[in-house]
DNA sequence: GTGAAAGCGCTAACAC
DNA sequence: GTGTTAGCGCTTTCAC
């Protein structure tokens, strides 16, 4: 019985093969081994109870079998399911997903980004709109496939998978039009304040969205605009008590996120507020909070397990060079109708 | 310039000293090298745009400066604050957080724990109650030292931060009975259907608590045990209609989670019922939604943040060697009071 | 304060 | 099918 830790040279020993047979029957390739011999070495290994090393693979092989997501934070609910279906998905090709987080870190985004990059992934998943030029040029200078998801960049790295925001924008202005909503408000959650402009950047192609289309049905524009800083239920609160302290007409409001929008429900139910009749909302996100809600919030569904599982499957094919790269794909948004709008 | 990837050598080169300089000057130990020597090494390495091998390192060093954490989900709402604090304290120690998910993956718990030992991190964090045998074994072979936070298991690896789930069903009872509610009900999540047993201890831990706590003050048992078999929304609200459909008399619920609570909430309102009067309602998390929803949700609030910073500072220490094993810490519970018990 | 040599545990490339 | 050799890019150890 080895000492410390076992490595493939005990197993080499115990099974009386070469390290390099144990190598393939346990790791690289089952199928180049001999039947019994890969019997015998399989033994061997649980014996020995031996756990591969694999930053040592990660060395020799220069694949780490490692596959980074950069997210702001954890608590960003569309994050979860998106992240739990990539995960699934690379699961089953034996890739192991790193999630790192940018926002709150106390590194600068850069220097987190370069020990990420230090561990040497496969590749990289990332949102688009929320990274600095220094951390862009490491990526690019990385030489890593990158796969963006959820609002489809202007100019992807490489990859990019989710929806356009102008889009967004366009199904929630068509839809309140259609149910003849007179002075529809948009108003659109900012999570990073230290990047205004990126931001305002995805907030404007949604509002484009939503007055072109809201103004081709109607002939007007919608009423207001407004960007809160935050992107919790508190902020979609506060947005209803400043709308309804304004004494501007308003009988609709179109949130960028079912979040917001829960949180001026939350309100609107304190202020005894009748909805829609009162006023009218409108999410985004398809959260699972958007069903649960009494009343049924109306947003518009955005399919997240869908969009992690497809980063998935692109990414493995980017991996095994069945791709070659630069591959957007839209996923389709879907307009659920609650009681809410 | 060199070719591929910049390593080390590349830059010492570049910098006119040796591989073993460049080491201290940029990883290992800046204070071991003189001040010139270290500027023009930090100097060469900047031109170069280079990032230091990890898994190299790892390799050399036995030390991967990995921490993972086992969760079962990333969609359990508990995990983001927790994951999130903890992180960002091992980030100022440059821990890197490696999180897998166990419970939806497609390979077996054990296998997963396997690939992710084989990664060599320095140290576990794990929530106690969902871990096969073979799993445990595995952890324990390893010999990595392990953190268990949320509820307290009642025999710890090792370290072990979170609270009592006793104290959970105590505060509940005590609560209920001060508040002269008659027919109080507990009605607990059961998140993972594979580990009926584990889940129904810590269930039956709460109850025990709840009761004894109801029975000692009042003199009389609470009327309803049931588990549930989700742990979202719709699991809170089909309580509801259980319950309003059983025709038992029952003039309040513990939910022992604020998800399950506020889906009860929701039906609640949907079927007109006025909280507290009608039924009552407590939760437990103290997690965002508790506070926004209307009416405010009664909780009994669990310090998230701290329980992930707290392990990050324990793991620290352990791993530093300040600190020898088996610390267990017992983080503060609180009633808050809103509107709806 | 700095450098040379050896090796961490694995795999690529080639032999047989 | 299996073994041999030569590293992967770092750090350890010990010498100077």
């Amino acid at each position: 019985m080895p000492k410390g830790r076992v490595t493939l040279q005990d197993v080499a020993r115990l099974a009386g093969v070469s390290q390099m047979t144990v190598s393939r029957a346990l790791l690289t390739g089952p199928h180049l081994v001999a039947q019994s011999t890969r019997e015998r070495t399989l033994a061997a290994a649980e014996e020995l109870g031996y756990v591969p090393d694999l930053a040592a693979s990660a060395l020799a092989s220069r694949r780490s079998r490692l596959v980074t997501a950069l997210i702001s934070t954890f608590s960003v609910s569309i994050f979860a399911p998106i992240i739990e279906a990539l995960d699934q998905e690379l699961a089953l090709a034996k890739l192991q997903l790193l999630v790192g987080q940018t926002s709150y870190s106390t590194e600068s985004e850069a220097a987190l980004v370069r020990t990420i990059l230090g561990r040497k992934p496969d590749a990289l998943v990332m949102t688009s709109s929320v990274h600095s030029d220094e951390t862009k040029d490491l990526i690019e200078a990385s030489g890593i496939p990158v796969v963006e998801i959820w609002d489809l960049p202007d100019k992807p790295f490489d990859s990019a998978i989710g929806f356009r925001n102008r889009v967004v924008g366009e199904i929630a202005g068509k839809y309140l039009a259609e149910r003849h909503y007179e002075r529809p408000a948009f108003v659109s959650e900012n999570p990073d304040h230290s990047q205004k402009d990126l931001m305002s950047r995805r907030a404007a192609s949604r509002w484009d969205g939503f007055s072109d289309s809201y103004r081709t049905m109607t002939g007007r524009y919608p009423q207001h605009f407004k960007i809160l800083t935050g992107f919790d239920y508190e902020a979609g609160s506060s947005a209803i008590e400043q709308i309804i302290n304004s004494n501007e007409l308003c009988d609709a409001i179109f949130f960028d996120s079912d979040i917001l929008a829960a949180g001026a429900v939350f309100k609107c139910q304190e202020l005894g507020l009748r909805l829609p009749t009162d006023i009218a909302v409108l999410g985004f996100g398809g959260f699972p909070i958007s069903k649960a809600l009494y009343p049924v919030l109306s947003t518009i569904e955005v399919p997240l397990a869908e969009i992690g599982q497809l980063a998935g499957i692109q990414l493995k094919q980017l991996l095994s060079g069945n791709l070659v790269s630069g591959k957007t794909v839209e996923v389709p948004l879907t307009l659920r109708k609650g009681a809410t709008a």
